[in-house]
DNA sequence: TAGAGTTAATGGTATAGACCACTATACAAC
DNA sequence: GTTGTATAGTGGTCTATACCATTAACTCTA
C-alpha cells in the first residue's frame, strides 16, 4: 500500500491565503445550508472530521463553527454534534422591508413617487456601512410611498455596486427596486441590519407626509447586503407615526 | 533561588474550575467597564498583557475578549489595541430577553420602580390578546425602567395565569420580571409579538420619563407567550424616544 | 524639515496537542 | 427484561507556539 504523496486538497479550501482558511471554510458549510444540501435538524461533520477532511488544525475548524453558531445558522449541543438549526422566526420579517407587500396584506394599494434619483458623493456615514471610500460614487434613489394615496413614508436609498449606473434609467415609479435589482443586476437582498427610532419629522420631509414639522415619526436606518454578504444598499426612511406600525416576532 | 510552592493568584480568577477560565476573565472586564474603571474609547489591556498578568494562555485572554467584542462591549483594531465601546441604547429584536438582561449587557446598570402593582379588570383589548374574558382579573405591574438612574421607558404589564395572584407580594423593584415567573410559577417566556409605533409621550408618563409633554417616543405593545404557547403577558411600553434605539436583523 | 526606513507592539490566523464533561451505544451481569 | 459498565465520539476548555498584517513611534537620511 502507497501513501499518495500529499492527501488530496478537498474542494474549497485554498491555503494560499487570498482569504483566512477558517473563512473559507464559514463560507463552504454556510452554502451547505443555505442550498439545502444540509438540511434543518441535520448533524453537520464534527469538529475533528472536518479538520481531518479539510487538513486544517480543529481550532480553526472550530472558529469557521463559532461564526455560524454566532449567526445562528448551526447550534452546538455538548457530547451529540452540531446542528443544522431552523431557520429563525425573525426571517419572517418581510413585513419590515417589503413596504409593497406589507401595504398588499393590509389590503391597500401601495404606489410610489419618485422624488430624486441621480449619482451622488456617499457621505462618511454611508460610506462606512458600503465599506466603500467616503465621497465614491452612489446612485442616491428618493421615493415617496403612498398607500391608497395617502403618503406614508419618504425612504431614501443610497446604492453601491457594479453596473449601478443603470439604475438611472429604471422606472420606480412602475417598478419595485428590489425587483429591478434581482432581475437585471443579479443582486439578492438576503438580509439586513435595521434600526428603528422614533424622532420628529424634520422641515424636507413633512411637506412631502402631509403632516406638521415636528410631529413624532418613525426613522429607520437600514444596510442590506446581498446573496454573497456585501453591502449594497443604505437606507434611511421616514414613517408617518400616526399612520405606521412595525410587528417583530421575537423568539 | 527557591520558586513559590504556587504563582500568587491573581484577584478574581479561581484555577480550581467552578468556572471557566475565560469566563471569569471576562467577567472581570465586564466589571471593570460597567463600573467605569475603564471609560469609553479607553485602551483595554492587550491579550498578551492579559495572559502574563494572569497567567493564562493568550489564546483563553483571546476568548474573553472575543465574547466582550460580540456582546458589544469593546472593539478591537488591529496594530493598534482594544478599546471599551460606547455605550449604545440599542435593542435587539432578535431575541426575547427582558429589559434587565439587554441593560446588563450594555455595562449598564438597570433599576427599576414599581409605580402600580395591583389586580384590575382586564380592558376589552388586553383580555382578546389574553385570550380571557373582558373584565376578568388580571394583575398589572407598572414599573419605571431605568439604566444608570435615567429614565429609559414606563412598562405597563397585565398578566393572567394560574396562581398569578401571587405576584401581588413580590419585589420588582429588586427582581426581575420574568426571572420571578421562570423560578417561581414555571412560566418561561418562549416567543412574543411586538408592535413599535412612533407617539407622543402623554400627560401620565411624562412626569416619569422627565420629559416634555408631546416630545416623541417609542410606544410597544407586547404578547408574550410561554413555554406551552399561552398567551401570558400584555405589555405596554413607552421609550424615550432621544434615547433609545431598537435593532432588527432581517433575513 | 521632510521623507524613508526600522522597530516594537498590537491584533489576526493557524497549528498540535491535551484533558474534561457529556452522550449514545454495546455488552455483560443480574 | 433491567441494570450497570465500559467505550468511543462529541463539543468545551486550555496551553504553548509560530508567523503574518497593521499601526505608531522612532531614527536615519537627503
Amino acid at each position: 500500500m502507497v501513501e499518495p504523496l500529499s492527501k488530496p486538497i478537498m474542494a474549497g479550501i485554498d491555503r494560499q491565503h487570498p482569504l483566512p482558511i477558517y473563512y473559507q471554510l464559514k463560507e463552504l458549510l454556510r452554502e451547505k445550508i443555505a442550498t439545502g444540501v444540509w438540511k434543518p435538524g441535520e448533524l453537520v461533520p464534527s469538529e475533528r472530521e472536518l479538520s481531518e477532511s479539510y487538513d486544517i488544525s480543529r481550532m480553526t475548524a472550530r472558529q469557521a463553527l463559532n461564526e455560524l453558531v454566532s449567526e445562528g445558522l448551526v447550534y452546538r449541543e455538548q457530547g451529540r454534534g452540531t446542528f443544522v438549526a431552523e431557520p429563525k422566526l425573525v426571517q419572517r420579517l418581510s413585513r419590515l422591508t417589503g413596504y409593497t407587500d406589507d401595504m398588499r396584506e393590509r389590503a391597500l394599494r401601495p404606489s410610489s413617487r419618485v422624488l430624486r434619483l441621480e449619482m451622488v458623493e456617499a457621505p462618511l456615514h454611508v460610506a462606512a456601512m458600503l465599506r466603500i471610500q467616503a465621497g465614491a460614487p452612489v446612485v442616491l434613489l428618493e421615493r415617496l410611498r403612498l398607500a391608497d394615496e395617502i403618503p406614508m413614508a419618504v425612504e431614501t436609498s443610497q446604492l453601491h455596486f457594479n453596473g449601478m449606473e443603470g439604475l438611472l434609467q429604471e422606472d420606480f415609479a412602475r417598478n419595485s427596486l428590489y425587483n429591478v435589482l434581482t432581475t437585471k443586476y443579479d443582486i439578492t437582498p438576503a438580509r439586513a441590519e435595521q434600526q428603528i427610532e422614533a424622532a420628529r419629522c424634520d422641515q424636507h420631509r413633512q411637506g412631502a407626509l402631509q403632516v406638521e414639522v415636528g410631529a413624532p415619526v418613525l426613522h429607520t436606518t437600514r444596510v442590506t447586503f446581498d446573496q454573497r454578504d456585501r453591502p449594497f444598499e443604505y437606507a434611511d426612511s421616514v414613517y408617518r407615526g400616526d399612520r405606521y406600525i412595525f410587528h417583530v416576532e421575537l423568539t
